[in-house]
DNA sequence: TTGACAAATGACTCAATAGTCACTATTATA
DNA sequence: TATAATAGTGACTATTGAGTCATTTGTCAA
């Protein structure tokens, strides 16, 4: 739905700018040029809005992220890619991610949350499986101290060029952090985060994607394909899905499909989790 | 003014928990146990009850560090006191730091946003003299990086004690976070953030505390004082203030006298600025 | 042209909130 | 005890904002 699309992008400028609880849905029409109640067909409320928003970039985010970390094949341009590709999307869905900063540590609601916290997770395991891969034993001890670093350098760096309107070199701000990983992986010994802290800290969300819920979505997005390559790959990775028979290099040449098509990242990224690529 | 105490901390604890916008004043009164118009007694309006938390917090905060700092004397302890202090001081006013940490991108207030980007720059100056001491020439192309490293190991830690009850130990998260400074320091060779590039994003706030502000809290200060010792150092330092005749020496036995009273540590530190010791 | 259906509208309801003010209670003073 | 000064009250106003729904507008096929 067009006017669904419309809804999101105007209001994604206006939160952006005014934070979620100070923007109303009047002002979100007006920016839109509808009325009042054409709101209400698309969003059955203000917070559905701001979950689909979440949802629709965070999905966005983490497969683009995602992808980059599973297809550097050279383990010298790992983190520089993975630094690259995470700073290049947060200043391609800059708005989102200010409003991302801004709103993550608010309580409106219980949904709001457990969403955020579920994306947290994703983005903790991606640099999780970068560091074991890179540095393997060396970072044992320290590994989920260093989850910890790099999500800092993250939102520190971030906040720099989205709310200070610094110029971004997306080249020197990878290298330098890829030189302050390596310095801080190869080195560190005392760590503070440790698994058991980990654990500790972890809320009790049980959030596992089901084999029926990557279902539901293949459907959704079977439906909508248009090009036949990629409907045909999802076809079949749906039967793969409900019956494993192929064997797996076909399956990795599905994904492969589809992986690049616009539509299909978050669905290639759930698939590549659920058979384990 | 009993009255004004007890609603700034009833208060913290209902912004701490739903944050600003979500707390109403009803609430703030009801969790008092006092009605609405004695809320308008203490304070003009809910604004002039966040900027006198943040003023109040912020200024004890800021002079904890900063006394710190100053008064370490041996190198070695210093970035361990420095880490200490800090968390120490987040985690004595956890209540007031997950304000912070919430409201810190919020754009409700100019002046809120004023009196923000003033105490950063305030603890921005702490961490430069502090790198300077430490590392002298060794950091001068990277100690604005150091800063903004610094900065996200600050934020980035505190959020897990603050926001997930994880269990603090200050020692172990100090020693941690020494050692990861100390490694940043010695070998990062690529810095991101410039002296130039903090240039460019400093707002154009000029708020720099003048002689007559000074003088003003002084007054107060004497007014309220009831050991003899600290009194007479106060008066002493607002004439040294009025007419500087004082040896140097003396004025930094004044301010020593002061700096350790409770309710002297935000006027000793804005003399130690504006003395330059 | 008609009539059936869907899409869109915006005046309206209802709840909540910041801030006010005429009044009351309490305390200090003479 | 009487009086004045101060502290405290809560019903009230004015405003805003989320969400609803009776009505209008637009778009088809017949």
């Amino acid at each position: 739905m067009m006017k669904k699309q419309l809804i999101m992008e105007k209001a994604l400028e206006l939160f952006a700018k005014h934070g979620f609880e100070a923007t109303s849905v009047q002002q979100i029409t007006e920016h839109c040029g509808i009325s009042k109640g054409a709101f209400y067909l698309s969003f059955k409320s203000k917070d559905e809005l701001i979950l689909a928003l979440i949802d629709h970039f965070m999905m966005q985010i983490t497969s683009d992220i995602d992808y980059i970390v599973r297809n550097t094949k050279d383990d010298k341009e790992l983190l520089y890619q993975f630094y690259y590709a995470t700073f290049d999307s947060f200043h391609k869905h800059s708005d989102f991610a200010k409003i991302l900063i801004k709103e993550q540590t608010q309580t409106f609601n219980q949904e709001f949350m457990l969403k955020m916290h579920y994306y947290n997770r994703l983005i903790q395991n991606i640099i999780l499986s970068l560091l074991e891969r890179l540095y393997g034993d060396e970072v044992k001890q320290t590994k989920f101290d260093l989850i910890y670093c790099i999500k800092g350098f993250m939102s520190t760096y971030s906040e720099l060029f989205l709310f200070y309107n610094a110029p971004l070199d997306l080249d020197l701000l990878s290298k330098s952090l890829v030189e302050k990983t390596n310095l801080l992986a190869r080195h560190t010994t005392i760590p503070f985060v440790s698994q058991e802290l980990i654990q500790m800290i972890k809320q009790p969300l049980n959030e596992e994607v089901t084999k029926e819920q990557i279902l539901k979505i293949i459907e959704q997005r079977i439906a909508e394909m248009d090009e036949p390559i990629e409907k045909e790959s999802l076809i079949l990775l749906k039967q793969q899905l409900l019956d494993p028979t192929l064997p797996r290099a076909i399956v990795k040449g599905l994904l492969e499909n589809i992986s690049n098509h616009p539509h299909c990242k978050w669905i290639s990224y759930l698939l590549r989790c659920y058979f384990e690529f």
